[in-house]
DNA sequence: GTAAATACGAGTAAAAAAGTCGTATTTATT
DNA sequence: AATAAATACGACTTTTTTACTCGTATTTAC
């Protein structure tokens, strides 16, 4: 529990190689996914979103390639965990509140709170600081 | 991702029952299942987990039932998940170290940071801030 | 025109989580 | 002593989530 997923490891991944690759220009899907081992056609999808989302760059045809666009110290974590997979709760219940519990539920109030909590610590983190 | 377990859930439920409850002695399982909607078994394994770590005292035969004897103020949230979950980590290479890169990964030293800073949050969260 | 890259929806496989079953043990009550 | 109601727990099944793959379309340098 209270882990990250491979979608967004791999995402961390790629944007500290193309942070460190910064010079060379475009860096492909392949040349990551065979530098790290990691599934060619997932990163490749993580890469699609990270682009929609303005984070990279996407360059198409051959010799195309991704390329970091985003000033990555005014990104948090949250901010991109949320991106990536969605609104980021301790349960269910955080975010869609159609628990079958008929409203029993004891602990609700203090695990929003404990939730607060990490969201805001993965506020004050940047992604900067993962990937420098 | 960031979740916990049905079964941490559970036993938070149980714990904040038991400790408002505490006049009355003992309470079972079957009591809190049904009170709370949730699955008598599962709740069980939790509670019987709970008792051999000596939060939760069991006392069997009929009109048996269990009763909290640890004080929730000294149990940090982060002991007390990974007394029922097993160690917190963000990625599995957090703990076991078998992972397939052959050294090649670029995050883990930045992972591990943010994990310890993790951590560290729910160290410093008590069981009591959730069942007060 | 071809090849090498991105784009992406749909489907499959694997892993983890959630829940169930069966049976044993304990013990208060009758 | 028998019964019933509770805990104890290993093994199993189901469900859900995550991870991954496939097929096909599009773009564009050469």
């Amino acid at each position: 529990m209270l882990k990250i997923t491979r979608k967004v490891e791999y995402a961390l991944i790629a944007l500290r190689h193309m942070q460190s690759n910064k010079e060379n220009g475009l860096t492909s899907a392949k040349e990551i996914a065979s530098h790290y081992g990691i599934p060619q056609q997932l990163l490749a999808k993580t890469l699609q979103q990270m682009a929609r989302d303005d984070i990279i760059e996407a360059v198409q045809g051959p010799a195309g390639g991704y390329r970091l666009i985003a000033n990555l110290d005014l990104i948090s974590l949250k901010d991109f965990f949320e991106q990536l997979e969605g609104p980021m709760g301790l349960m269910d219940c955080s975010f869609d509140s159609d628990c079958i519990q008929i409203g029993a539920c004891n602990i609700r109030v203090p695990i929003q709170r404990i939730n607060n909590n990490m969201r805001n610590m993965f506020s004050q983190m940047t992604l900067q600081e993962v990937t420098q």
